[in-house]
DNA sequence: AATAATATAGGACAAACTCTTACACTATTT
DNA sequence: AAATAGTGTAAGAGTTTGTCCTATATTATT
Protein backbone atom coordinates (compact mmCIF):
# COMPACT_ATOMS: atom_id res chain seq x y z
CA UNK A 1 0.00 0.00 0.00
CA UNK A 2 1.64 3.09 -0.72
CA UNK A 3 0.30 6.49 0.57
CA UNK A 4 1.03 10.00 -0.87
CA UNK A 5 2.61 11.82 1.98
CA UNK A 6 0.61 15.00 2.64
CA UNK A 7 3.03 18.21 3.79
CA UNK A 8 2.49 19.28 7.07
CA UNK A 9 1.48 22.77 7.18
CA UNK A 10 1.73 25.35 9.43
CA UNK A 11 0.63 28.99 10.25
CA UNK A 12 2.73 31.32 11.86
CA UNK A 13 2.61 33.67 14.63
CA UNK A 14 5.17 36.61 15.47
CA UNK A 15 5.37 40.17 15.61
CA UNK A 16 9.12 40.80 13.92
CA UNK A 17 8.98 40.30 10.51
CA UNK A 18 12.61 39.35 10.14
CA UNK A 19 12.09 36.11 12.56
CA UNK A 20 8.92 35.11 10.08
CA UNK A 21 11.24 35.35 7.45
CA UNK A 22 13.94 33.38 8.79
CA UNK A 23 11.14 30.72 9.87
CA UNK A 24 9.65 30.56 6.35
CA UNK A 25 13.00 29.89 5.04
CA UNK A 26 13.92 27.42 7.03
CA UNK A 27 10.85 25.81 6.32
CA UNK A 28 11.84 26.03 2.73
CA UNK A 29 14.64 23.29 3.07
CA UNK A 30 11.62 20.75 4.23
CA UNK A 31 9.93 18.73 1.77
CA UNK A 32 7.83 17.65 4.60
CA UNK A 33 6.49 20.95 5.96
CA UNK A 34 5.25 24.02 4.49
CA UNK A 35 4.59 27.39 6.23
CA UNK A 36 1.34 28.40 4.66
CA UNK A 37 0.32 31.58 6.33
CA UNK A 38 1.14 33.93 8.63
CA UNK A 39 0.41 36.18 11.27
CA UNK A 40 1.63 39.11 13.00
CA UNK A 41 -0.41 39.88 16.05
CA UNK A 42 -3.00 37.15 18.31
CA UNK A 43 -6.00 38.86 16.88
CA UNK A 44 -4.93 38.17 13.15
CA UNK A 45 -4.02 34.65 14.38
CA UNK A 46 -7.47 34.06 15.91
CA UNK A 47 -9.02 35.36 12.79
CA UNK A 48 -7.24 33.57 10.31
CA UNK A 49 -7.00 30.08 12.45
CA UNK A 50 -10.94 30.24 11.98
CA UNK A 51 -11.44 30.56 8.66
CA UNK A 52 -8.72 28.06 6.92
CA UNK A 53 -7.15 24.89 7.67
CA UNK A 54 -3.52 24.22 9.33
CA UNK A 55 -1.69 20.98 10.83
CA UNK A 56 -0.15 22.95 13.51
CA UNK A 57 -0.14 26.62 14.78
CA UNK A 58 3.24 28.27 15.91
CA UNK A 59 3.04 30.78 18.15
CA UNK A 60 4.86 33.55 19.95
CA UNK A 61 3.31 34.14 22.83
CA UNK A 62 4.99 37.38 23.69
CA UNK A 63 3.04 39.52 20.74
CA UNK A 64 1.24 43.28 20.86
CA UNK A 65 -2.27 42.74 21.42
CA UNK A 66 -3.59 39.55 22.34
CA UNK A 67 -0.90 37.42 23.98
CA UNK A 68 0.32 34.98 26.17
CA UNK A 69 -1.81 32.49 28.09
CA UNK A 70 -4.83 34.22 27.38
CA UNK A 71 -3.90 33.86 23.55
CA UNK A 72 -3.55 30.16 24.35
CA UNK A 73 -6.43 29.76 25.74
CA UNK A 74 -8.70 31.50 23.29
CA UNK A 75 -7.19 29.14 20.35
CA UNK A 76 -7.64 26.02 22.64
CA UNK A 77 -11.45 26.97 22.73
CA UNK A 78 -11.64 28.03 19.70
CA UNK A 79 -9.59 25.14 17.96
CA UNK A 80 -9.36 22.31 20.59
CA UNK A 81 -7.86 19.93 18.19
CA UNK A 82 -5.35 22.17 16.83
CA UNK A 83 -1.84 21.45 17.76
CA UNK A 84 -0.09 24.46 19.43
CA UNK A 85 3.71 24.99 19.79
CA UNK A 86 4.79 27.75 21.89
CA UNK A 87 7.66 30.27 20.39
CA UNK A 88 8.92 32.16 23.27
CA UNK A 89 12.33 34.56 24.20
CA UNK A 90 12.54 33.87 27.45
CA UNK A 91 14.39 30.80 29.34
CA UNK A 92 11.68 28.01 29.04
CA UNK A 93 11.90 27.00 32.95
CA UNK A 94 9.76 29.94 34.20
CA UNK A 95 6.95 29.54 31.80
CA UNK A 96 6.96 25.76 30.74
CA UNK A 97 4.83 24.31 33.03
CA UNK A 98 1.94 27.20 32.27
CA UNK A 99 1.57 26.69 28.90
CA UNK A 100 1.36 23.16 29.01
CA UNK A 101 -1.24 23.49 31.66
CA UNK A 102 -2.75 25.52 29.53
CA UNK A 103 -3.12 23.52 26.24
CA UNK A 104 -0.08 23.99 24.88
CA UNK A 105 1.41 20.65 22.74
CA UNK A 106 5.19 21.96 22.70
CA UNK A 107 7.61 24.42 23.87
CA UNK A 108 10.54 25.70 22.02
CA UNK A 109 12.90 28.78 22.61
CA UNK A 110 13.74 31.61 20.05
CA UNK A 111 17.27 30.35 20.37
CA UNK A 112 16.74 26.76 19.09
CA UNK A 113 18.50 25.26 16.21
CA UNK A 114 16.27 24.75 12.95
CA UNK A 115 16.94 20.92 13.42
CA UNK A 116 15.16 21.37 16.64
CA UNK A 117 12.74 23.49 15.35
CA UNK A 118 11.90 20.62 12.89
CA UNK A 119 12.25 18.00 15.31
CA UNK A 120 9.92 20.13 17.50
CA UNK A 121 6.88 20.29 14.61
CA UNK A 122 7.11 16.89 13.59
CA UNK A 123 6.69 15.68 17.28
CA UNK A 124 4.11 18.52 17.92
CA UNK A 125 1.92 17.75 13.94
CA UNK A 126 2.35 14.02 14.72
CA UNK A 127 -0.20 14.30 18.31
CA UNK A 128 3.23 14.58 20.47
CA UNK A 129 4.15 16.71 22.83
CA UNK A 130 7.46 18.54 23.21
CA UNK A 131 9.78 19.92 25.59
CA UNK A 132 13.44 20.31 26.20
CA UNK A 133 15.17 17.55 27.97
CA UNK A 134 15.66 20.18 30.36
CA UNK A 135 11.49 21.07 30.99
CA UNK A 136 10.89 17.20 30.78
CA UNK A 137 12.91 16.83 33.82
CA UNK A 138 12.07 19.82 35.37
CA UNK A 139 7.96 18.90 34.58
CA UNK A 140 8.81 15.42 35.90
CA UNK A 141 10.54 17.00 39.25
CA UNK A 142 7.79 19.06 39.78
CA UNK A 143 4.79 16.62 40.04
CA UNK A 144 6.82 15.33 42.92
CA UNK A 145 7.71 18.77 44.86
CA UNK A 146 6.08 21.60 46.40
CA UNK A 147 9.67 22.83 46.56
CA UNK A 148 8.99 25.13 43.51
CA UNK A 149 9.64 28.95 42.85
CA UNK A 150 7.98 31.09 44.88
CA UNK A 151 6.46 32.48 41.66
CA UNK A 152 4.93 29.33 40.42
CA UNK A 153 2.93 29.18 43.19
CA UNK A 154 0.67 31.94 41.80
CA UNK A 155 -2.29 31.00 39.41
CA UNK A 156 -2.23 32.40 36.09
CA UNK A 157 -3.58 35.34 36.52
CA UNK A 158 -1.85 36.12 39.79
CA UNK A 159 0.95 35.56 37.88
CA UNK A 160 0.38 38.08 34.83
CA UNK A 161 -0.70 40.63 37.32
CA UNK A 162 2.72 40.35 39.26
CA UNK A 163 4.49 40.65 35.97
CA UNK A 164 2.52 43.73 35.29
CA UNK A 165 2.80 44.92 38.84
CA UNK A 166 6.44 44.33 38.47
CA UNK A 167 6.56 46.25 35.41
CA UNK A 168 5.68 49.38 37.05
CA UNK A 169 2.30 49.52 36.32
CA UNK A 170 -0.21 50.87 38.66
CA UNK A 171 -3.28 49.02 39.48
CA UNK A 172 -5.78 51.49 37.68
CA UNK A 173 -3.24 51.04 34.21
CA UNK A 174 -3.41 46.88 34.89
CA UNK A 175 -7.65 47.14 35.66
CA UNK A 176 -7.99 49.13 32.26
CA UNK A 177 -5.66 46.71 30.16
CA UNK A 178 -7.41 43.69 31.38
CA UNK A 179 -10.70 45.32 31.98
CA UNK A 180 -10.62 44.42 35.45
CA UNK A 181 -11.98 46.79 38.84
CA UNK A 182 -9.08 48.11 40.49
CA UNK A 183 -10.53 46.16 43.19
CA UNK A 184 -10.10 42.68 41.08
CA UNK A 185 -6.14 43.98 40.92
CA UNK A 186 -5.71 44.89 44.24
CA UNK A 187 -6.81 41.69 45.40
CA UNK A 188 -4.56 39.87 43.04
CA UNK A 189 -2.32 42.30 44.47
CA UNK A 190 -2.73 40.54 48.31
CA UNK A 191 -2.67 37.36 47.20
CA UNK A 192 0.67 37.70 45.44
CA UNK A 193 2.43 39.11 47.98
CA UNK A 194 0.71 36.90 50.82
CA UNK A 195 2.08 33.84 48.75
CA UNK A 196 5.32 35.28 47.38
CA UNK A 197 6.00 36.73 51.42
CA UNK A 198 6.91 39.86 50.23
CA UNK A 199 4.98 43.14 51.47
CA UNK A 200 6.01 46.14 48.54
CA UNK A 201 5.66 46.15 45.11
CA UNK A 202 9.57 47.16 45.36
CA UNK A 203 10.27 43.53 46.25
CA UNK A 204 8.38 42.06 43.63
CA UNK A 205 10.67 44.11 40.65
CA UNK A 206 13.69 42.60 41.94
CA UNK A 207 12.18 39.07 42.54
CA UNK A 208 11.02 39.50 38.85
CA UNK A 209 14.33 41.45 37.85
CA UNK A 210 16.91 38.79 39.35
CA UNK A 211 14.96 35.99 37.75
CA UNK A 212 14.68 36.82 34.39
CA UNK A 213 10.66 37.30 33.99
CA UNK A 214 10.71 40.86 32.79
CA UNK A 215 11.27 40.91 28.60
CA UNK B 1 35.90 57.14 -15.41
CA UNK B 2 33.67 54.23 -14.20
CA UNK B 3 33.52 52.80 -11.16
CA UNK B 4 32.59 49.31 -9.93
CA UNK B 5 30.16 49.36 -7.21
CA UNK B 6 31.68 47.56 -4.30
CA UNK B 7 28.84 46.08 -1.75
CA UNK B 8 28.19 46.82 1.57
CA UNK B 9 30.10 43.72 4.08
CA UNK B 10 28.16 43.64 7.34
CA UNK B 11 28.76 41.14 9.73
CA UNK B 12 25.60 40.32 12.15
CA UNK B 13 25.80 38.94 15.90
CA UNK B 14 22.37 38.07 17.30
CA UNK B 15 21.97 34.93 19.32
CA UNK B 16 18.65 33.91 17.56
CA UNK B 17 19.56 31.52 14.62
CA UNK B 18 15.92 31.85 13.01
CA UNK B 19 16.60 36.12 13.01
CA UNK B 20 20.06 35.63 11.69
CA UNK B 21 18.52 33.79 9.35
CA UNK B 22 15.92 36.13 8.44
CA UNK B 23 18.31 38.85 8.15
CA UNK B 24 20.51 36.96 5.87
CA UNK B 25 17.43 35.92 3.73
CA UNK B 26 16.41 39.49 3.99
CA UNK B 27 19.79 40.84 2.26
CA UNK B 28 20.03 38.53 -0.25
CA UNK B 29 17.16 41.05 -1.89
CA UNK B 30 19.66 43.27 -1.83
CA UNK B 31 22.39 43.80 -4.59
CA UNK B 32 24.05 46.38 -2.69
CA UNK B 33 24.65 44.97 0.84
CA UNK B 34 25.94 41.38 1.67
CA UNK B 35 25.82 39.53 5.00
CA UNK B 36 29.68 38.24 4.81
CA UNK B 37 29.68 36.42 8.43
CA UNK B 38 27.76 35.86 11.33
CA UNK B 39 28.02 35.74 15.47
CA UNK B 40 25.97 34.28 17.93
CA UNK B 41 27.16 36.06 20.78
CA UNK B 42 29.38 38.88 21.46
CA UNK B 43 31.93 37.07 22.51
CA UNK B 44 32.51 35.76 18.89
CA UNK B 45 31.43 38.97 17.57
CA UNK B 46 34.72 40.51 18.97
CA UNK B 47 37.03 37.93 17.87
CA UNK B 48 35.83 37.65 14.17
CA UNK B 49 35.37 41.86 13.98
CA UNK B 50 39.02 41.58 14.58
CA UNK B 51 40.39 39.14 12.04
CA UNK B 52 38.07 40.52 9.42
CA UNK B 53 37.50 43.75 7.23
CA UNK B 54 33.51 44.41 7.35
CA UNK B 55 31.76 47.99 6.12
CA UNK B 56 29.22 47.61 9.57
CA UNK B 57 28.51 45.39 12.23
CA UNK B 58 24.53 45.00 13.01
CA UNK B 59 24.84 44.06 16.61
CA UNK B 60 21.60 42.75 18.56
CA UNK B 61 22.90 44.33 22.40
CA UNK B 62 20.71 41.62 24.13
CA UNK B 63 22.48 38.49 23.65
CA UNK B 64 24.34 35.62 26.21
CA UNK B 65 28.38 36.48 27.18
CA UNK B 66 29.36 39.74 26.72
CA UNK B 67 26.46 42.50 25.56
CA UNK B 68 24.95 45.68 25.53
CA UNK B 69 27.03 48.80 26.87
CA UNK B 70 29.91 46.81 27.46
CA UNK B 71 30.26 44.79 24.30
CA UNK B 72 29.56 47.79 22.54
CA UNK B 73 32.07 50.12 23.99
CA UNK B 74 34.62 47.67 23.53
CA UNK B 75 33.61 47.82 20.41
CA UNK B 76 34.09 51.04 20.03
CA UNK B 77 37.89 50.75 21.47
CA UNK B 78 38.70 47.98 19.73
CA UNK B 79 37.93 49.19 16.51
CA UNK B 80 36.84 53.14 16.39
CA UNK B 81 35.85 53.04 12.47
CA UNK B 82 33.72 50.58 12.19
CA UNK B 83 30.07 51.55 12.07
CA UNK B 84 27.74 49.63 14.30
CA UNK B 85 23.84 49.36 14.01
CA UNK B 86 22.59 48.26 17.21
CA UNK B 87 19.42 45.89 17.25
CA UNK B 88 17.20 45.80 19.98
CA UNK B 89 13.60 44.15 20.83
CA UNK B 90 12.31 47.40 22.14
CA UNK B 91 11.64 50.44 21.64
CA UNK B 92 13.25 51.50 24.59
CA UNK B 93 14.12 55.34 24.88
CA UNK B 94 16.07 55.46 27.39
CA UNK B 95 18.67 53.26 26.58
CA UNK B 96 19.04 54.88 22.93
CA UNK B 97 20.69 57.79 24.25
CA UNK B 98 23.12 55.53 26.11
CA UNK B 99 23.66 53.53 23.27
CA UNK B 100 24.69 56.81 21.36
CA UNK B 101 26.76 57.97 23.66
CA UNK B 102 28.62 54.69 23.76
CA UNK B 103 29.17 55.19 20.21
CA UNK B 104 26.37 53.64 18.22
CA UNK B 105 25.65 54.83 14.58
CA UNK B 106 22.24 53.42 14.65
CA UNK B 107 19.34 52.35 16.46
CA UNK B 108 16.36 50.08 14.67
CA UNK B 109 13.96 47.79 16.44
CA UNK B 110 13.39 44.22 15.67
CA UNK B 111 10.10 44.62 14.86
CA UNK B 112 11.33 47.27 11.67
CA UNK B 113 10.69 45.95 8.23
CA UNK B 114 12.92 44.70 5.70
CA UNK B 115 12.90 47.78 4.01
CA UNK B 116 13.84 50.08 7.00
CA UNK B 117 16.21 47.75 7.88
CA UNK B 118 17.73 48.36 3.97
CA UNK B 119 17.85 52.17 4.87
CA UNK B 120 19.42 51.89 8.29
CA UNK B 121 22.23 49.97 7.10
CA UNK B 122 22.81 52.23 3.84
CA UNK B 123 23.25 55.42 6.01
CA UNK B 124 24.96 53.65 8.48
CA UNK B 125 27.44 52.48 6.03
CA UNK B 126 27.88 55.71 4.20
CA UNK B 127 29.38 57.23 7.38
CA UNK B 128 25.55 58.65 8.58
CA UNK B 129 23.75 57.99 11.78
CA UNK B 130 20.27 56.71 11.96
CA UNK B 131 17.41 56.32 14.29
CA UNK B 132 13.58 56.56 14.63
CA UNK B 133 12.29 60.41 14.44
CA UNK B 134 11.19 59.77 17.84
CA UNK B 135 14.96 58.73 19.26
CA UNK B 136 16.02 61.46 17.43
CA UNK B 137 13.82 64.07 18.67
CA UNK B 138 15.30 62.80 22.25
CA UNK B 139 18.56 62.79 21.32
CA UNK B 140 18.18 66.64 20.52
CA UNK B 141 16.72 67.51 23.62
CA UNK B 142 19.28 65.63 25.77
CA UNK B 143 21.92 66.91 23.97
CA UNK B 144 22.02 70.23 25.63
CA UNK B 145 22.27 68.62 29.15
CA UNK B 146 24.08 65.92 30.55
CA UNK B 147 27.42 64.30 28.89
CA UNK B 148 27.21 62.36 32.32
CA UNK B 149 25.25 59.89 34.31
CA UNK B 150 21.91 60.60 34.85
CA UNK B 151 21.82 60.63 38.37
CA UNK B 152 25.16 62.92 38.74
CA UNK B 153 22.40 65.73 37.80
CA UNK B 154 20.77 65.37 41.28
CA UNK B 155 21.03 67.53 44.02
CA UNK B 156 22.87 66.05 47.46
CA UNK B 157 19.00 65.73 48.90
CA UNK B 158 17.84 64.24 45.97
CA UNK B 159 20.43 61.62 45.07
CA UNK B 160 19.28 60.61 48.93
CA UNK B 161 15.98 60.29 48.38
CA UNK B 162 16.19 58.44 44.76
CA UNK B 163 18.41 55.76 46.65
CA UNK B 164 15.36 55.30 49.06
CA UNK B 165 12.48 55.44 46.45
CA UNK B 166 14.76 52.80 44.57
CA UNK B 167 14.85 50.25 47.49
CA UNK B 168 11.17 50.51 47.21
CA UNK B 169 10.61 53.06 50.86
CA UNK B 170 7.26 55.11 50.43
CA UNK B 171 7.17 58.48 50.97
CA UNK B 172 5.76 58.08 54.19
CA UNK B 173 8.67 55.69 55.38
CA UNK B 174 11.75 58.37 54.03
CA UNK B 175 9.97 61.25 55.38
CA UNK B 176 10.08 59.72 59.06
CA UNK B 177 13.94 58.51 58.96
CA UNK B 178 14.98 62.24 57.18
CA UNK B 179 12.52 64.55 59.62
CA UNK B 180 10.61 65.71 56.98
CA UNK B 181 7.06 66.14 55.38
CA UNK B 182 6.05 63.70 53.13
CA UNK B 183 5.14 66.49 51.01
CA UNK B 184 8.63 67.56 50.57
CA UNK B 185 9.67 63.87 49.65
CA UNK B 186 6.86 64.23 47.29
CA UNK B 187 8.37 67.05 45.70
CA UNK B 188 11.92 65.49 45.23
CA UNK B 189 10.86 62.85 43.69
CA UNK B 190 8.86 64.68 41.13
CA UNK B 191 12.01 66.79 40.41
CA UNK B 192 14.15 63.56 40.18
CA UNK B 193 11.57 62.05 38.00
CA UNK B 194 12.30 65.37 35.73
CA UNK B 195 15.61 65.47 35.73
CA UNK B 196 16.14 61.54 35.22
CA UNK B 197 13.37 61.77 32.54
CA UNK B 198 10.91 59.03 34.33
CA UNK B 199 7.64 58.59 34.96
CA UNK B 200 7.97 55.87 37.81
CA UNK B 201 9.24 54.20 40.56
CA UNK B 202 9.79 51.09 39.00
CA UNK B 203 12.19 53.42 36.33
CA UNK B 204 14.42 54.61 39.20
CA UNK B 205 14.82 50.76 40.55
CA UNK B 206 16.14 49.61 37.34
CA UNK B 207 18.34 52.10 36.64
CA UNK B 208 19.56 51.45 40.13
CA UNK B 209 19.92 47.81 40.12
CA UNK B 210 21.17 48.55 36.40
CA UNK B 211 24.00 51.55 37.88
CA UNK B 212 24.26 49.45 40.80
CA UNK B 213 23.91 52.01 42.97
CA UNK B 214 22.15 50.11 45.72
CA UNK B 215 23.81 48.42 48.84
C1' DA C 1 -20.89 15.23 45.99
C1' DA C 2 -18.10 17.92 48.84
C1' DT C 3 -14.35 20.94 49.40
C1' DA C 4 -10.88 24.02 48.06
C1' DA C 5 -9.01 27.34 45.17
C1' DT C 6 -9.69 31.04 41.80
C1' DA C 7 -11.56 35.16 39.70
C1' DT C 8 -14.37 38.71 40.30
C1' DA C 9 -15.75 43.05 42.81
C1' DG C 10 -18.75 45.98 46.07
C1' DG C 11 -18.83 49.06 50.34
C1' DA C 12 -16.62 51.77 53.66
C1' DC C 13 -12.99 53.85 55.01
C1' DA C 14 -8.13 54.89 55.86
C1' DA C 15 -3.73 55.72 54.33
C1' DA C 16 -0.75 57.24 50.98
C1' DC C 17 0.51 59.85 47.28
C1' DT C 18 0.48 63.63 43.66
C1' DC C 19 -0.10 68.11 41.90
C1' DT C 20 0.07 72.52 42.41
C1' DT C 21 1.81 76.57 44.58
C1' DA C 22 4.74 79.06 47.63
C1' DC C 23 8.50 80.91 50.20
C1' DA C 24 13.06 81.34 52.12
C1' DC C 25 17.72 80.49 51.36
C1' DT C 26 21.96 79.61 48.67
C1' DA C 27 24.93 79.91 44.53
C1' DT C 28 25.88 81.72 40.26
C1' DT C 29 25.88 84.87 36.69
C1' DT C 30 25.71 89.40 34.70
C1' DA D 1 24.68 94.75 43.51
C1' DA D 2 20.96 92.90 41.23
C1' DA D 3 19.00 89.22 38.77
C1' DT D 4 18.55 84.41 38.02
C1' DA D 5 18.64 79.66 38.83
C1' DG D 6 18.69 75.93 41.85
C1' DT D 7 17.67 73.78 46.42
C1' DG D 8 15.10 72.52 50.50
C1' DT D 9 11.05 72.91 52.63
C1' DA D 10 5.99 72.19 52.98
C1' DA D 11 0.60 73.17 53.10
C1' DG D 12 -4.06 72.52 50.55
C1' DA D 13 -6.88 69.98 47.57
C1' DG D 14 -7.80 66.18 45.24
C1' DT D 15 -6.78 61.39 43.49
C1' DT D 16 -5.24 56.83 43.90
C1' DT D 17 -4.29 52.91 46.47
C1' DG D 18 -4.82 49.70 49.89
C1' DT D 19 -7.48 47.16 53.67
C1' DC D 20 -10.86 44.42 55.44
C1' DC D 21 -14.82 42.21 54.97
C1' DT D 22 -18.06 40.11 52.26
C1' DA D 23 -20.07 37.66 48.39
C1' DT D 24 -20.89 34.99 44.29
C1' DA D 25 -19.84 32.23 40.22
C1' DT D 26 -16.70 29.20 38.27
C1' DT D 27 -13.23 25.75 38.12
C1' DA D 28 -10.29 21.96 40.29
C1' DT D 29 -9.45 18.49 43.30
C1' DT D 30 -10.61 14.82 46.30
Amino acid sequence: MVKTKEKIKIIIADDHPLFRRGLKNAFADTPDIEVVDEAENGDELLKKVSSAKYNIALVDVAMPGKHGLDLLKQLREDHPKLPILVLTVYPEEHYAVRFFKAGASGFITKESSTDQIYAAVRKVASGGKHASPLITEKLAFDFGKTDRPLHEGLSDREHQVFLMLAEGESPTEIGKKLSLSVKTISTHRSRILEKMQMKKNSELIHYAISHRLLQ
